[in-house]
RNA sequence: GGGGGAAUGUCCCGAGCGGCAAAGGGGGCGGACUGUAAAUCCGCUGGCUACGCCUUCGCAGGUUCGAGUCCUGCUUCCCCCA
């Protein structure tokens, strides 16, 4: 792929933007997107309330997708999740409930619509659920049609399959079958709306290509794969994990404020690829910035910071984040805009202990944790050191904004606020 | 069907003569150094109304002053033989 040149713009903007991994045949999906005329799909499994930063990827592919004037899908796992995939686990995970799964997908879906534009229009983005027809196949029919293409001589050299059998862990027929469900879809979709691309993450390359495979053998036009590479942070570790555990895209479990720390906090070798990969800066802006050497680094944190809130969450939101940001860690203020935890006014007038206090703000989960933070000089009161694991706050402890600011460590801020 | 192993601090791996809140890693968190980075160094990594109390070693019983450790039954997983 290294020395394929695309011509298209969406081939183009990928590539140099690092989104591509592999790709079943470049020089026919190059030509099919020079004419507008890709159709692609992404699949989105629902087994949580919300994507995290790993789809976001993804739908950024269907965002230059779409802006290079090809159509996207977005395909709700509506069907797929209830058999669960195993590309990528040690084990089986516990089946979802239907109604969990559809609650999961109805908060899922409103993600979409705030990097894609949606309608009616030739290259507008269309979302369908393959619960639409995943739930209303009948066994024998799908065994003759769909089932006779498939080798499980060849099923078992897939990767999600051989590495389970290998290890020894376990794998349910029901999981066994989660790569039939995945291909039928991409040859339901190229019947129904002409889709002729699937893109995913790497760990999705054996799914997508079987289902190009089955799309030739039950006669649909040619159809193309796509995948990202699996996203790691320089030193390692697997991308978009924090203490507190994903980062979702949702601002309900994940804050703008968040979010927006996520990336001011970003390994300095990483700053130019999440630029590319998160962010829709142009990339002559791209390139100044991630020439930018030592401390000046952090002015293309707070570059990526900014663009990639904006992008979800809206310009207010980034706003509104980097100010409070800027107040807290530039100035060592209290801003308002940090995460605020309301408390009893009469409860504090009485005397709260620091201990509960700390636990009370969600900062740390036990007293016991907040004891040896207070030893290890972790816990800060209005930015002074808590020393003495009996202290008590009063309402006295306010400061100007009538709030008390709880700091654990050097990032995490809390205002408390009496009410 | 027969025989032999294994399950440990609910993040993971993993030691554990009958006195154990339980070795050692990894990961994570905090501190120092920096630039809200990385690397490095140091500390912490069951709960509580805290010089004490409570709950933890697959599940349920038993022996014992005392059980992760010994006995019995059960569950799950692995290996060998048929």
């Amino acid at each position: 792929m290294t020395d394929f040149k695309p011509k298209s713009e969406f081939l183009v903007t990928l590539k140099e933007r690092g989104f591509i991994h592999q790709c079943s045949d470049f020089e026919g999906l190059d030509a099919l997107a020079a004419k507008g005329k890709a159709i692609a799909y992404v699949g989105y499994d629902c087994t949580a309330s919300s994507l995290h930063i790993g789809n976001y990827i993804s739908i950024m592919m269907l965002y230059w997708l779409q802006q290079s004037g090809n159509k996207p899908i977005t395909l709700m796992g509506g069907g797929t999740t209830r058999i669960g995939d195993p590309s990528g686990k040690d084990e089986t995970r516990a089946l979802r409930s239907i109604e969990e799964i559809d609650a999961n997908k109805a908060a899922i879906r409103t993600v979409f619509s705030k990097i894609l534009t949606f309608g009616d229009g030739a290259s507008d983005a269309v979302m369908i659920d393959n619960a639409d027809w995943l739930t209303k196949v009948n066994w024998i029919d799908m065994l003759r049609d769909v089932g006779r293409h498939f080798s499980v001589n060849r099923m078992l050299s897939m990767d999600s399959v051989r590495l389970r059998l290998e290890r020894e862990q376990e794998m349910s027929f029901i999981e066994f079958n989660y790569m039939i469900a995945q291909s039928y879809d991409y040859v339901e979709l190229a019947r129904r709306a002409g889709c002729n691309l699937q893109m995913g993450g790497s760990d999705q390359w054996g799914n997508i290509i079987m289902g190009v495979d089955l799309g030739r053998r039950m006669g649909t036009h040619q159809l193309y794969a796509l995948t990202t590479p699996l996203l790691t942070t320089a030193s390692g570790a697997k991308m978009g994990k924090t203490a507190q555990g994903a980062v979702w895209l949702n601002a309900e479990q994940f804050s703008p404020y968040d979010f927006w720390q996520y990336w001011r906090n970003t390994e300095d070798a990483d700053v130019g690829k999440f630029l590319k990969l998160f962010t829709v800066l142009p990339m002559t802006e791209i390139r100044r910035l991630e020439a930018l050497q030592g401390s000046e680094i952090n002015e293309a944190k707070k570059a990526l910071a900014n663009a990639a809130t904006e992008l979800l969450h809206g310009k207010a939101a980034a706003e509104a984040a980097a100010e409070t940001a800027r107040t807290t860690f530039e100035e060592g203020g209290a801003a308002a805009g940090l995460p605020t935890v309301e408390i009893d006014g009469a409860e504090l007038a009485r005397g709260l202990g620091v201990l509960a206090v700390f636990v009370k703000a969600g900062l740390v989960p036990s007293n016991g944790e907040a004891r040896r933070q207070i030893q290890a000089g972790g816990l800060r009161v209005n930015d002074a050191v808590v020393g003495d694991p009996t202290a008590v706050l009063k309402p006295a402890d306010a400061i100007n904004s009538g709030a008390i600011k709880l700091s654990f460590g050097k990032k995490k801020h809390v205002l408390l606020r009496p009410v």
